[in-house]
This record gives structure tokens, C-alpha cells and sequence, in this order.
DNA sequence: ACTTTATCAGATTATAAAGTCTGATTATCT
DNA sequence: AGATAATCAGACTTTATAATCTGATAAAGT
């Protein structure tokens, strides 16, 4: 297996920067997103509103309804949908899954995995996703 | 959740490191791995069958049968027991979850996940396990 | 006001991972 | 040779994640 996302938030995180890639303020209807990403449906439609509840997006009910960015693109940052969707657990946890694993009491690959795990954390906090757009294009069709 | 190994790699790590940290050649019993790695007596007989398979452990039947490493613990290194367990699928998939991602089209986290890949990889395949034995002696109580 | 088109909410099903049980087999000790 | 103590093998159960279905609700256009 060695997953670092679960499918639920990977897929959060593909419908968000879908959002975001688009004209600001435009909403985007579940049946869209779930066609330009090849996700269920139903499924993606459980997780936006998930994310609806987080406040990192909004939805309008409705005849041309659907759901937009609650903030603009320069206000969120990837860490704020992982942390809605799996939650930042596992950036606190043991790889080896040893308990109480600390820098007093390391685990053979404490020190090293502390450092990739900071610098995950970076990778999904260091930038806003206004700055992901043109790289977001690559992936999928707008 | 954002799990980086499965449960089934995680224990198999555990118990392959514990036995590299006893005496050579010792052989130990799966109820005895069960109990001072606190893990499902079944599970784990499962577990190191697996690994038995792989060639990365023998195991002894009959009375004083068990586990041992099938070779010396400088022979060994953690990234034979990921790949024989979970695969070494996810170091080649991207983290978003999009498909064809490449150096061409890449996502927006393509060459920063790139590189942390890397490390996790170098982090399992740089030192062999024999190197571990003073860390792991902080982890289980032998 | 009515129809349409969408989300919303919660129950349900499917699949995969984690963990358990049971009976057979095998090796060692007495 | 027989008793014992272990693995081995495979079926089974449980739990969590992924995905689906259905009916209610709500907003916008006519």
C-alpha cells in the first residue's frame, strides 16, 4: 500500500485547486467536477460538502448552483484541505508505528524522518494555491 | 488518516528489526514477537510466513522453532521488507492522486514530493539493518 | 406558482485492510 | 514411537475506507 493521502483527501485536493484554477468566484457544479476529475459523483459531492462545513468552500443550492472558493485562492493553502479531510496526525506519529517516539528515545529512522516530514509540511504550507494554476492546467482540462 | 506504511509493513519492520537486534541466528518464536511488540499473535505469524516467502527471514518448525533472519543483519536493509510487504508502487505515483504525472506535465507539488520520495528511499535503502540495533534497543525491551 | 436543476443528508452497499480461528503438519524432546 | 510445541495454510470475521442510492430540500428561471 504506502499511501500518504487517503482517496478522499486527494481527491479534495484535486477539486480545490480545480476551483481555483478557474475564473475566481465562478461555481462549479459536483457533476462537472466529477467529470473533468473522473471521480464518482456522489463521492466527490460528500467531500465538497465536507469542505463546505470547513468553510474553505461554499455552495449555492439551485438551478446554476454548486460550489466556489469561500476564500480567494491567495488566502488557502493545501496544508488547510489535508487538515479538514485526514487531519495532522500523521504528522506527529512514529513511521515505524513505535510508540512514544521522541528525540530522547529515537526510532532507527526518527531524525531522518523528522526532517521529511518538516518538509512536507512546507511543501503543503509554504505556498498559496493562486500560485498552482498554471501547473494545475497540466492536469486537467478546463 | 495519511498513512505512510500499511499496519502489515509497519509490524513486519518492527519484528524484522527486533530480531536483528538479538543475538545472531537466534530463533524466535512468533508468540515471543507477539508479545513484547504487542501485536495480534496471529497477525504477525502471518506476517513473518510472508516474509518467509521472500527470502527475508527462515523459520524453524517444531518444538524451539521460530523466526530468524535468513542472512546476516548487514545484508539486510528496510527497504527489502517495504517491498516485500507494501510495494514499491508509491514511490513512482503522484501524491495528488493525478495520473500521468512527469517532469513534462507535473502537478503542483510534482518536483518537491520528487524529491522527498527520493530521500524516503535513500532514508530505507542507505544503511543496512545491523546499523540499528542501539535505536531499536530504545523501542523494545529485549 | 410551478418546474427544473441543483445540493443536502443520511442510509446503504462494496471493497480492502486488519485481525482471528481452526485444523493440519512438522520437528524436537523424552 | 509418542507427546508436545511450534509453524503453516487457508478460511473466516471485523473494521475502516470508498462508493452508491434515495428522498428531501432549496433556489432560480419561466
Amino acid at each position: 500500500m504506502t499511501v500518504f493521502f487517503s482517496k478522499k483527501c486527494e481527491y479534495g485536493l484535486q477539486a480545490v485547486l480545480f476551483m481555483a484554477a478557474r475564473e475566481y468566484d465562478c461555481v462549479c457544479p459536483a457533476e462537472e467536477i466529477s467529470k473533468k476529475l473522473i471521480i464518482p459523483r456522489e463521492f466527490i459531492s460528500k467531500i465538497l460538502q465536507s469542505l463546505t462545513e470547513s468553510g474553505i468552500i461554499e455552495s449555492k443550492k439551485g438551478k446554476a448552483g454548486g460550489f466556489k472558493l469561500a476564500k480567494h485562492p491567495s488566502k488557502i493553502k493545501l496544508i488547510d484541505i489535508v487538515e479538514a479531510i485526514d487531519g495532522l496526525d500523521s504528522f506527529n506519529s512514529c513511521v515505524l508505528g513505535f510508540p512514544h517516539c521522541s528525540p530522547d528515545k529515537p526510532c532507527p529512522v526518527h531524525d531522518q524522518w523528522g526532517a521529511l516530514r518538516t518538509k512536507a509540511y512546507e511543501m503543503l504550507s509554504s505556498e498559496t494555491i493562486d500560485k498552482f494554476k498554471e501547473k494545475t492546467l497540466n492536469k486537467i482540462k478546463i
